[in-house]
Parts: structure tokens; sequence; C-alpha cells
DNA sequence: AACCTTCCCTGATGGC
DNA sequence: TGCCATCAGGGAAGGT
């Protein structure tokens, strides 16, 4: 489930190797993931330099001279550079001394839907097994690629997140705290795993009531979604099944959670055992004694 | 308006 | 061993 620091991870391993390429070809696969006829992929992009590479939430924006794509990864998305010089590699291989994951990129398969070719030799691959990800395709002139922002709250790290604009926002609002973070109209880029995380590290019980909250704690949990965000970013995103950043390897968040699924092991800060129960239809994970009801 | 539920999709997992 | 049900969840759409 790529959230804000997988993406982040993924554009900072891909924007140095694409910034400036020219796109040879865009072969396609016609899957639901694309959101427009996807053989205009290929006949508008051939030919064009990638400019630049950005993210705003948890979308990736590849810049090109005359379109925009606009990519969302869903749950399961992937997207890896191969090297056709380099050998590809299936699964998760680690390093049998140091456990650490050696650098392998893999060969396009039937849930790889699309290919950037670069003039360099290399690709960009989309990979999404539960085709939960969107491929948009917009004119640079038209502007209409704001329709997919407009509605998005403040990045976490802008100007724009602010402590004011936090509590004013929250007002009596009855819904959870932890459905309220999940919203990406408050909040942009957060997702399950750094939503618990969070308010594991406020000390909030990701059920209560925000109108409940008192102002301390909405203080302490504007502090750590920045926070934990920042966390997962340092340690290259967190991979529970699927996620591998652009060279196809695994986060090191997983490492450092306290409370995603962990449902059963020992708190790291108070020795109870973890719980696990639903909030908004999530999964939602938490320490009975750290985080009170 | 605010909030909640359903749906999309596939692979992994567990019960029998 | 095989078969079927269940679960995972981001975000749009539909319902209350």
């Amino acid at each position: 489930m790529p959230e804000l620091p997988e993406v982040e991870t993924i554009l900072r391993g891909l924007l140095p190797k694409i910034k400036g390429q020219r796109i040879n070809g865009v072969p396609e696969d016609g899957s639901k993931v694309f959101q427009m006829d996807p053989e205009l992929l290929g006949l508008h992009l051939l030919g064009q330099v990638i400019r630049d590479l950005r993210r705003r939430a948890k979308y990736l924006i590849f810049d090109l001279e005359r379109h925009r794509v606009i990519v969302h990864l869903g749950m399961t998305g992937q997207l890896t550079l191969r090297n056709p010089g380099k050998s590809d590699s299936d699964g998760f291989l680690r390093h049998p001394v140091t456990g650490l994951q050696r650098t392998r990129q893999h060969a396009p398969d039937r849930h790889t839907h699309f290919q950037i070719h670069l003039a360099n030799g290399t690709s960009v691959l989309f990979r999404d097994v539960r085709k939960f990800g969107k491929v948009y395709l917009f004119d640079v002139l038209d502007g209409s690629a704001g329709v997919l922002f407009a509605r998005l709250g403040p990045e976490p790290f802008s100007e724009d997140y602010t402590l004011k604009c936090f509590l004013e926002r929250m007002g009596t609002r009855k819904l959870r705290i932890k459905s309220l973070l999940l919203d990406q109209r408050f909040i942009a880029g957060v997702g399950n795993i750094y939503a618990d995380e969070a308010l594991f590290e406020a000390g909030v019980y990701p059920g209560r009531r925000v109108r409940y909250l008192r102002k301390y704690e909405k203080v302490r949990i504007f502090k750590a979604v920045p926070d934990v965000l920042r966390k997962g970013i340092v340690a290259g995103g967190t991979t529970i099944n699927d996620f591998v950043d652009s060279d196809g390897q695994v986060g090191g968040f997983q490492e450092q959670l306290n409370v995603y699924g962990r449902e059963g092991e020992r708190c790291y800060r108070c020795d109870s055992v973890i719980q696990k129960t639903v909030v908004g239809q999530r999964g939602t994970h938490y320490c009975p004694v750290c985080q009170k009801r």
C-alpha cells in the first residue's frame, strides 16, 4: 500500500535516472488502470522528453513537454526501472550475510500494464496486481490535471500544513480520528499504516471521535503525522507485501513499526499486547495502554 | 453537509 | 490434496 513515503521513495529513485530522457515507446496492455484510451498514451508520449517528475499526495506526476502523465499506485502498484544490460530476477532474496536487500530489477509479466522505453535503453515499468492503480493523461496546456488535486488537503511537509488550520478544520466533527487522517481532503498522503503509527506516536486511540479529543491530543497528532511520514521516507518506505522502490528493493520502515501488523506482539513502550480492531472498515492496530480510549 | 457502506481486483491464507 | 470463503485496502460512488 504505497502511501506518501513509498511514493516519495519511488520519486527519489526514478528522478535522476529518467530526467531529460526522451521517450522511445510506450507498450501497454489495455488494462482498466488507464483512464484514457490506452493507445493514446503511446501515441502522445512518443518522442517527448521527460522534463521533471513530481509528487502530490500519493500521485506521481511525469512532466513531459506537451503532456502530463499522472500515476496513482493504488494498493499494489509498482514503478521500477529496468536496464536490459542487467539480469532480471524474481522474488525478494536477502543477502545471506548482511541481511540487506540486493538491488534487483524485474522483467515485465502479466501484471505489467505499461512500459516507458527511454532513449538510453532503460525502461520504467508499471506493474499492478490488483489494478487499483490509475494512470491519467493530461494535456499540459489545458490545466485539467488540476481537477485531480483540487480536493486534496495540505501536504504534510508544506507551508499549508499549520496547527491553526489543522485545529480549525477538525472543528466539531463526529467521525473517528483515524478516518479523518485517512481522508485525503483533510491531509494528503496518509494511508492505513502511517495513520496507525501516527496515532500510536500521539498516544491516541484510533476510534476516538474527533470532537471529544483534547487540544493537547490534537497537537500531538498534528506533530506525529509528519514525524512518522518523515521516518518512513528516511527508511525507504514500508514493505508489507508488495512495495518495492524503483530499483526493486524492499523498504526498511517495516522494521520500525510500533503497531501496524504487530497484533498479538508486545508493545515496545509498555510491554502490553498490541490489539487489532476495525475502524472505518480498515484494519486498525493499537496499544491498549499507550492509546487510551 | 457529514458520515458511512459498498465496490473494484487478485493472491495469500485457513478451514474442512 | 483440492476447493471455497475470507481478508487485505485507496478512493470513487452510492446511500442515509
